[in-house]
DNA sequence: AAGTGGTCTAGACCACCGC
DNA sequence: CGGTGGTCTAGACCACTTC
């Protein structure tokens, strides 16, 4: 364990696990430094991981209690297809349907902050989980941060993307919804007119570099995404 | 400001708005400390909200430097349908379209976690943004939370349900794709066949209490939902 | 009034980046 | 190597809940 108050965190979680139940209340801040022989902060530290992870909330002046059931995570993290799958209990595959390379044409070139006209390398790709199809990706980046001839088939991209120097470490997604037109139906396996999750990902690098845009389109009945908000403002 | 991070975060927001652009380095964190006279951590709070923001991001042993670009938040918050109008530009009103009582069905039983049959309030409303729909929402309360006599149609939900005791803190959201049906196009002003995209909320209260299961169903070609995502770890 | 979480201070050492 | 962010400590006071 690396860090102390992830070893707290832990210590935290086993202790809900295996001896508490629902609304109960956890020790105090105060107690917990003793126990676990640190620094209040590093206490409160690991109490903030937990509340993100909706594990428990707390209530000022009150005490910290135990989350009432099975919880979606407050905060999203940026996973690959392959984790992401993996998550809900899937095995992930690809198909490859088309690579190319392309001129950005009006929205693409918008959303990497590119001219237009500027040289892409585009890759199309049929998304599998447990060998059915459930998404149609299309990925487009500049060739200035992949060139077609760079690009390895059937290999990770985002693997691929930072051995070049381009790790993925952010996403903006806009997700919304759309009718499938009967390419769309008949590459997902589903009947006309069905209708399915539209997900625009702008991606960046740690130093804010524009990687790639996509457009993935998910299958209704097999995606979808969760996610917990709260309100008002995360501490400290 | 009610808080020093608050108020130094409030600064450098304006610092980086008046004279800093994109990718160009904060003062470092002891820096901060001296010019504002507060200690390290209050710096490091005050930057934390920035960065989940997506204002600035830092480079361990390098910096902090300035976003490239409009963000999206990293932390989506908990609004109303009112505030999250407000805030996409647009006014928002609503259209009674039913309130009754019903015996919870098995997902609403399911969602609440309450016995199948036990009563519940509905209520069915258009939402409209701008005098256009854009959102039929259907939300399930258990009648111990909120009997339909005490309803008072026309006023904000979550303000009687504050008045009521029950201030809704946390939602966890699911979102999916639907194909609507025809009554659903008719409301909405879409043609048939139109594609929506579809959320699933429950929430609950500071302490965890289930308050409401709703489903709300929104015009794709006028709402989406943007979020961003990040590789790895919220620090402390 | 006592106990809880929320904010803040002053100082320390570590891990990483860049010269 | 010096400077940066990342973690940690020990202690303080404030705001809120509970009795």
């Amino acid at each position: 364990m690396a860090h102390k108050y992830e070893a707290v965190a832990q210590a935290i979680r086993d202790t809900i696990a295996s001896s508490l139940r629902p609304h109960d209340a956890l020790p105090s801040e105060r107690d917990l430094m003793t126990v676990h022989s640190v620094s209040r902060q590093t206490v409160r530290a690991a109490i903030a991981r937990l509340i993100d992870e909706g594990l428990v909330y707390n209530i000022h002046g009150s005490g910290t209690y135990v989350g009432s059931r099975d919880i979606f995570s407050k905060a999203p993290k940026l996973t690959s297809f392959t984790e992401d799958m993996a998550s809900r209990g899937f095995t992930a595959s690809s198909r490859v349907l088309a690579a190319y390379a392309l001129d950005a044409e009006e929205e693409v070139a918008r959303r990497l902050a590119v001219p237009v006209g500027s040289p892409c390398t585009v890759l199309r790709r049929l998304r599998l989980a447990d060998n059915k199809p459930i998404a149609i990706e299309e990925v487009f980046l500049p060739t200035t941060v992949l060139d077609l001839d760079q690009l390895r088939l059937g290999e990770s991209l985002y693997a691929q993307l930072a051995d070049l120097g381009h790790e993925v470490i952010r996403s903006e997604q806009e997700i919304t919804a759309t009718a499938l037109d009967d390419e769309q139906c008949r590459l997902l396996e589903v009947p006309p007119g069905s209708a399915a999750l539209c997900v625009l990902r702008v991606s960046s690098s740690r130093q804010g570099r524009l990687i790639e845009f996509a457009r993935d389109i998910y299958r209704a009945d097999r995606y979808s995404f969760r996610l917990a908000v709260t309100k008002d403002e995360s501490k400290r």
